[in-house]
Formats: C-alpha cells, structure tokens, sequence
DNA sequence: TTGAAAGCGCTACCAT
DNA sequence: ATGGTAGCGCTTTCAA
C-alpha cells in the first residue's frame, strides 16, 4: 500500500504539502492537480488510524441502540447517521440487545477509538459505563426518554406520559375494562414506563384493577402480541381495549381478534405504540402514539457536534433536556 | 487520559508487560495481576489507533447494504456481527441507499481504516469500487446474489431463479393472467432479477405478455405495493394473480383488495418475496419466498474470517460461491 | 506557499 | 518472564 511518503516522493513535493492537499488547505492550485493526479494514479488511500493517532481528533461518533433490527431505532440511527455525515463522522453501531451489561461491554471497546460523541438508547445505565464516559470526557446524548438528570444531554419523551395520554382516550371512547400487553423483560425500561403510564392512567381514571400480561422477549414481535392477547382473554374474558406496547404486537392482536371472530373495535379495542406503517395499512387500522424517530436521531446529532465543537474550544459540557413532542393518532381499532 | 507508559509506571513494569497483559499472552500470574489493578484504577483505556497503526491489523469489518431498515438486511448485518463479533472484530457499517456510486463514497472512506475484510450487497459495482477492492487487497464477500465472477467470494441465490420459482407455483395452482408489482429504480438489481424471473416464467409457462408495474423507489413500502396494485388493476382489470417483488409490497396489495372487496385468493392471487414477519401473521396469510438472511450475513463472516486468516498467513484470495437455499412457502393468499 | 523535524501511543522484534 | 528500541503513517509546529 502507498503511503503518503510515497505519493510526496513521486508528486516532488513533501509529506506536508500532501496532507494539506487533502485536508483542503491553501496550495497553489498546479501543485493540487499534480499531486491529486499522483494520488489517483497510485490509488492512496490515507491511513484513519495514523492520522487520529497525530491528530488526537477521531472520525467517529459511538451509537448504541437495544435492537438494530427495530425500525423504532433503525430510523433513529438514520437521522443520527444523516447529521454526522456532513460533518465527516462515521457511525460506530453497536446493539446492546437491551442489556446494560452489554452496553457497558460495548462501549468498553468502542471507547478504545476515542470517539467523538456517544448516542445511548435510555437513561438507564450501569454504573461502569457513567464512570467510563465521564473519564473519557466524551459528550453523550440520550436518546427516547427524559431523565430528570441525564448524563449530559437528553432528547426524547416521556413512556409515561405518551402512554397514559393513550389511556385518556381511550377512556374517553368509553372503554373501562383496558388490558395492557408488553414484554417479560425487566430491562426495556420504555415498555415498563409505558405499562407504568398505563397503571395510572387505571387509577386516574378511576377503572379498577390493572389487567397485565407480561410476555415475550424485547423486541416485541407480531406473535407475542397473539399470544399475549390469548392469555390476557383467558385471565379477564371481558376486557373490552387492549392497550399494547408496540404496534408489533397490536397486530398480533388484531390478527388474533380476526382468527377468533372478535369485533374490532365494536368488541375489542387495540392500541398501539409507535406509529410503525403496519398500523397505517391494515383493517382495521391501528390507533397508536406517534413519536417520531428520525427526529431524536437528528437532533441527537445536532447536540453531539455541537458539544464536539464546543469541547475542542475548551468549553464544559453543558446539561440539556429536548422534549420530542408525541401524539396520540386515533384509527378505527378504538 | 493515561497512556500505556502510565499504567507501566504505576505498575513498575515496561510498557511491553502492560501490552502483554492486555493481548493475554504470558506474563507471571502476580505481575499481570498488579498491572490489571492500576488499570483499572486509573480507569485506563487502550487507544486503538495507535494499536492499529503499530501492528498493522484494524479491527473492522466493513458491511455495505442498500438500506439497514429492510428487515432482510438488518437480520444480515446481524448474522455477520455474530459471526465476527467473537473474533474480536466491530462492524463499520453503511448504508449505500440502493446506489452503486455512495457504495464507492462510503467504501473509499471506510478503506482508510484498512479494515480485515468487506461485504457487500449484490454484485453490481462500479468500477472505481472495483480497482479499490483490488488495490486494497482485503478480502470481500458479496450477498444477496450468485455472481457469476465473484470479487472473491459470493454467498446468497439467484433472484431470477426464486422468482421462477414461485412461478411455477402460481402455474401450478392454475393462475394464468399473473401480474408483477415492482419498484421503479433501475439500482434495485435483486428486485429487476426477480422482475427477470417474472418475465421467464411467463415465457417458460406459455403466460402471454407480461403485466409489470413499476413503481416506488426502493426500499419499497406497503404503499408502493397498494398503489402499484392500483395501477395493475386499471391497465390489466383481468388479471387473477399478482407476483410482489417483497412481502412489504405484497401486504399492501393484499390491504388493498381487502379495501376494494376483492376476495383473496379466489379472485386475486397475491405473492410476496422474503418471508417477513408480517406475511406470517396477516390475513389471509401470504406465500412467499423464504430465504434466510441471518445464515447468509453468518456465512459471509465466517468466509471473512477465513480470509482474512489465511491472507495473514500470505495465502492469495479464493473464489468461492455459496448458494443459500431458498424456499416457496405456500400460505393462504395464493 | 512549502518543508523539516518531532512525536502521537502502541506493538514487533530482538535481547536478556 | 520481562525490557529496550525502533518505527508504524500521519499531523502539528515551527521555520524558511
């Protein structure tokens, strides 16, 4: 492989008058061309570990979301991916598979590349990896809730609030005996504050007791919902809404209403969360709370590198909490 | 933040001892003890770049795909992380939006962490990423597709074959007036191979002319297929089958019909590719192609790995190709 | 506008 | 089992 040595040797001209054609720099424009036609005729490709290791500046941002495979976070890692790119960063992704212990893995090994930024999913973390990240002096930005003392900066909303937002209409439509159907793990911290959001809204409302079905592992899929719904009829025959933690599994459990003949929504209403195009674009549509996922990406990236910017001027990171607004979309399955 | 030599003089050892640690090589059970403690009180963190830079190995493996919020393609990129991620190895991810050029932009760029292998979706580059590739030495796997003449090596099947496939299928149930909704991209070269396989099953069958929409730029949507249905129906009223180019395109058909009465299968046949989850759980439930995208991101790593390996030990590339199987499913839609 | 030298933090290599 | 030295390929800094 060519170094950049090689290309000054062959350009007549030094290793520096290289890097700075490459870098953008002022050079006079004849000695640009020849040494552009010269990196081109050779194929170089400068070498990311020996310019971070001079430079001490790195190309990277670190993301780590619980599931890639979401379209939840697939959507926030584009926009995160859509505002560093312009500035030159590359996205190092990890999935933490909705474990604080492999978050705190991850990022161990991530950390090694000195990264620019750090985007997390949620506000829940061991305490190893808020020691990690303050040594490392790294902005961080949290991404899908609103912790009252988050880390650094914060963009996102609140699980309880969006879903106890669900919960008013649904008691509005006149709906009083409401299941709730989520995950089993008790490390999804948004479905727990989504099924929390859920409980008051039980007790605001003034509806009795909670009807929980705990079920399957996060990500939530289209047969958890099923299966979910099959257990939460047998437990309270005559719930009469079924309020879900995803859109994934509010399909399952329209599908299921439709395998056993329930009415939706004269029968049965299903809720869902998330806004994922299933709900646009089945019968009946999915009632469902929008948030809007690209967005927290966006602005996520926004902070990082401003922080970025505002570390390499010496500046202290700053404490920041963004409000993503979410809404409440009301289809025919309520 | 510390540096190796710190940790060295805290521990009263060279830096070699320290390096010897952290690579688990042999060192004297009570030394690599003491050096552990003072690294991890000092919360000291390797920096990788001056690791890459001195031993010549990065640590990456670059994975291009045309989108990573395509179902298919994120069980991919999963199946490859888990195969790599033992090894030591983190994925540098991109996202070439379906175009052979921003395959080149994102491959130029990530080349310059000299990464130990590369996978790549499909077989159509340009030929800038081909000298690349060349020049860079570093072994490449492609996906999704059965080159003829690989890079290096291919795993994956051939679109034109599976679509053929669910042709005879759907000749065999007796359709005969079959249609083909697909994205209108000419970049999408698994989707025109399936619209290939379309069009030789029509011919192979005695089918008559073929019925092809194009519509929607990839990754196609529920509402690319509903609204290519849409326009099926105006150009050909009597067409009895439909043929999707995906399960995404194939619910939104089916969506569709159910919107306009059109009962399924028994006056319209409808097809999907890929076997995603929704397919499984709608209704009527919809045939398709299963693949599995998961062994193929899993084969391409460890074929990676082994190239990789074998590239140290100065071995030259291999060609190889792996075919996948892939599989009619027959459900109810059809 | 361009060049020379120093050094970033680590590992390979050879010694001991 | 452990240490010293050299050097990876680049950018920073200073000088011309």
């Amino acid at each position: 492989m060519p170094t950049m040595a090689d290309v000054a040797k062959q350009a007549g001209v030094s290793k520096m008058t290289v890097s700075r054609v490459l870098a953008g720099r002022d050079v006079a424009a004849t000695t640009r061309a020849r040494v552009l036609a010269v990196i081109e005729q050779m194929g170089y490709v400068p070498d990311a570990s020996a310019g971070s290791l001079s430079s001490g500046r790195s190309p990277f941002i670190v993301a780590l979301v619980p599931s890639m495979s979401s379209s939840n976070f697939s959507d926030t890692i584009h926009g995160l991916n859509a505002a560093v790119n312009t500035h030159g960063l590359q996205l190092l992704l990890g999935d933490t598979d909705y474990s604080p212990d492999q978050e705190e893995r991850l990022l161990r090994v991530m950390l090694a590349h000195r990264p620019e930024g750090v985007m997390l999913t949620g506000s829940y973390h061991t305490s190893g990896t808020r020691t990690m990240l303050d040594r490392a002096k790294v902005p961080v930005v949290e991404t899908w809730d609103l912790p009252r003392t988050p880390i650094h900066q914060a963009v996102g909303f609140s699980n309880v609030e969006a879903a106890f937002a669900m919960m008013r209409h649904l008691h509005e439509r006149g709906y009083r005996r409401i299941g709730f159907v989520g995950g089993a793990t008790r490390l999804d911290r948004r479905g727990l504050d989504r099924q929390k959001g859920y409980r008051e809204g039980l007790q605001t409302l003034g509806l009795g007791a909670p009807r929980v079905i705990e079920y399957g592992e996060s990500p939530i899929t289209m047969s958890h919902g099923g299966e979910a719904f099959t257990q939460l009829l047998a437990a309270w025959p005559d719930t009469d809404a079924v309020m879900c933690v995803s859109d994934m599994s509010a399909f399952g459990v329209l599908m299921e209403c439709h395998r056993r003949g329930i009415a939706v929504p004269s029968r049965m209403a299903v809720a869902g969360f998330g806004d994922f195009e299933v709900s646009r674009h089945c019968f009946p549509r999915i009632s469902t709370v929008s948030v809007d996922p690209l967005a927290i990406g966006r602005i996520a990236g926004e902070m990082l590198l401003a922080a970025a910017d505002a570390r390499k001027h010496g500046a202290p990171a700053q404490t920041q909490r963004r409000a993503i607004d979410f809404q409440v979309i009301v289809r025919e399955s309520t």
